[in-house]
DNA sequence: TAGAGCCTGGACAACGTTGTCAGATGCACG
DNA sequence: CGTGCATCTGACAACGTTGTCCAGGCTCTA
């Protein structure tokens, strides 16, 4: 399986340095030529070296070419951990999500990569897997880098260990959910009046009896939507029974059984609402491999979607304006903008492709 | 759609400092507590701050309960930027890929963020956007950070520019297509004999024009698939029409008018091979089209592909795997290993769906 | 009780860069 | 030929941290 190039090629340490040993600073990313080497080897000022390395003007055309070539002979490169010790803007920014794999966080994560572009700054990114103590630990470390500012989209429900942080500088959007225990701009789709019209969509089409199956309640996408649920059915005065609504773990055996039970118990539903693509994606499986058809609104889109069928019809967020966004507003406090933390809504849209607008099997 | 939170926050440069004027190095975290003013405030030297932050021995439990008082008091961080420059290594390790909204890079790059988790290091990433140029400019940037590796999945065909780079000590390894005009580690899918698996298959269910609808010829992988493509035609010793092989970029009106073209061609085929995930998702809308069953094979695996009808026969890569074996090897590299480059090729998978065994309909 | 040895704590330099500022150089002009 | 000015250059300190090394105080034993 694994077969093995020969060519050798010249490695770092293959000379007879000591191999770790090496005490104070020597040696260390493999004896890189500093602008102190550029200057001595150029015969000029270290200075000068540093104007020619940004750009500065003051430097003679003849000075910038020796500069150059020695640069050039040197393979020199700026170290900017240093530049951004003496500058104090690291031209970074984090971002903490919740899992880079799951295919709702990737149109995200690309939008926010890209305004950081535009503004220079390198993103740094990790994810926190739904858990509150990782992400508390990735979004402490990351402010020990000094990124400028953090984009999160948080797992926890308690956000104060952040306040020494936004106080020192660290500018902070939250996205997809809302921080807690403390005020911060935060970036939201409008979830509470998506699940509110996906579900009324479902009971337009005659459904009573409608299922709610959604994310862990800690979560505050969750609880909006079920909230959106609620309410729709409220307004359509229909009492929900307590076994149609089920949240807990998105995994695939949690979400199977959950959409079992509600298909098979004592006033079964015909239609249910998926509250996260997870979710959807589970939901379809169990709901294809019935008899009878049975109607389903997801939240969230999904890729070939409208391929299956029926078309699984969706409340859709635009996960990359999300993070647009996010990221726009983060880049607007660094240029100093001070107004107040704004929560920004962003609405959704339904898309109808066959599997919302099946009537009851009864 | 936006509706504006009313509470205010404590904002940095609320205050009357001069906004921006700053002249050398003040106030710029936003006056952030250095070690020394956590000394100045514990009542101790520099040095023994140093100790308490970084859990060295030598200090007695009294010196330290007055130093962490006063850590938390000022709400002292440690910045890393300065232990960087002063230790030698960031602990991060930097990712380069095509485009992280694409889904087959969210499990690799995920994979690849759990092991440097697992050393304890950070993931800086960006996109190339498939340009060779932008690639080339984010790998130096990631350099000029300073990260202890590189995973890159290269979008150009020259990488002599990391010459220099890896001399100085820059672990690299490469994933998915290997690198030009240097030797270094490299992890791939074993993309001819995926293809070869793949069209063989199409073969032995009585298919003979089959059509190849591929990457960008510039790209490895594509060209190492319409190989697979063209040993498995051989092998079976069918001529291949040029009109039955498509190279190009996978936007959908490219590949939508090249399977198009060679389904009404002079010989149009009765089965299709998708070169990659993109490529699979447009042609399976194009056939999902038709009136006749024209049979598939994609390479790549995509999600809800058990779900069509039929289902979507695809050659699996596995991207994490591909990520964390690449990961790996970037930090046997970090931890002194110094063997020879190698190239690492994982199999692939053939998992059958439906798609790829329809007979051919004439 | 004196000496040896251990433990704790702190002064200092260095990491590689950039801002400040003053010195050096060259040129034009009187 | 000397002065003044503009331009170019370099010495130096500082950014915040950690490694080295030594001083001082303590305990333990002979």
């Amino acid at each position: 399986m694994a077969e093995t190039a020969r060519t050798p090629v010249s490695r770092p340490r293959a000379d007879g340095s000591p191999s770790d040993g090496a005490a104070d600073a020597k040696s260390r990313y493999g004896n890189r030529p500093t602008m102190k080497d550029v200057a001595a080897r150029a015969g000029v000022g270290l200075k000068t070296v540093s104007r020619v390395v940004n750009g500065e003007p003051g430097v003679t055309p003849d000075t910038e070419r020796r500069v150059q070539e020695a640069i050039d002979a040197l393979g020199f490169r700026r170290n900017d951990s240093a530049r951004v010790l003496r500058k104090g803007r690291t031209a970074s920014i984090g971002l903490v999500l919740e899992d880079l794999a799951d295919p709702f966080y990737g149109p995200l994560s690309r939008a926010v990569e890209e305004v950081a572009r535009a503004h220079g700054a390198l993103l740094i990114n990790g994810s926190s897997a739904e858990d509150p103590d990782r992400e508390q630990e990735l979004v402490l470390a990351l402010c020990a880098r000094r990124v400028d500012g953090l984009v999160v989209i948080p797992a926890g429900d308690d956000h104060r260990y952040l306040e020494p942080e936004i106080a020192a500088g660290v500018a902070t959007v939250f996205v997809d959910r809302p921080p807690g225990r403390i005020d911060a701009d935060v970036v939201l789709s409008d979830s509470f009046g998506g699940a509110r019209d996906g579900v009324a969509h479902l009971i337009a089409h005659g459904h009573r009896r409608i299922g709610f199956i959604g994310d862990q309640p800690r979560i505050h996408t969750a609880i909006e939507r079920l909230r959106g649920y609620r309410a729709a059915m409220a307004e359509a005065d229909i009492d929900v029974d307590e076994s149609w609504v089920s949240l807990g773990p998105t995994g695939p055996e949690r979400v199977r059984h959950a959409t079992e039970a509600m298909l098979t118990g004592p006033a079964p539903v015909t239609a249910v609402f998926a509250g996260n693509n997870r979710v959807t994606v589970t939901v379809v499986r169990v709901l294809a491999a019935l008899p009878r058809p049975v109607a389903l609104v997801g939240f969230d889109d999904i890729e070939l979607a409208d391929l299956l069928s029926p078309g699984v019809t969706v409340v859709a967020q635009d996960a990359a304006q999300l993070g647009r966004t996010a990221a726009e507003r983060l880049f607007r406090q660094l240029d100093g903008a001070s107004d107040a933390p704004e929560r920004i809504e962003l609405p959704t849209r339904l898309i109808t492709r066959g599997s919302g607008e099946l009537a009851p099997a009864d």
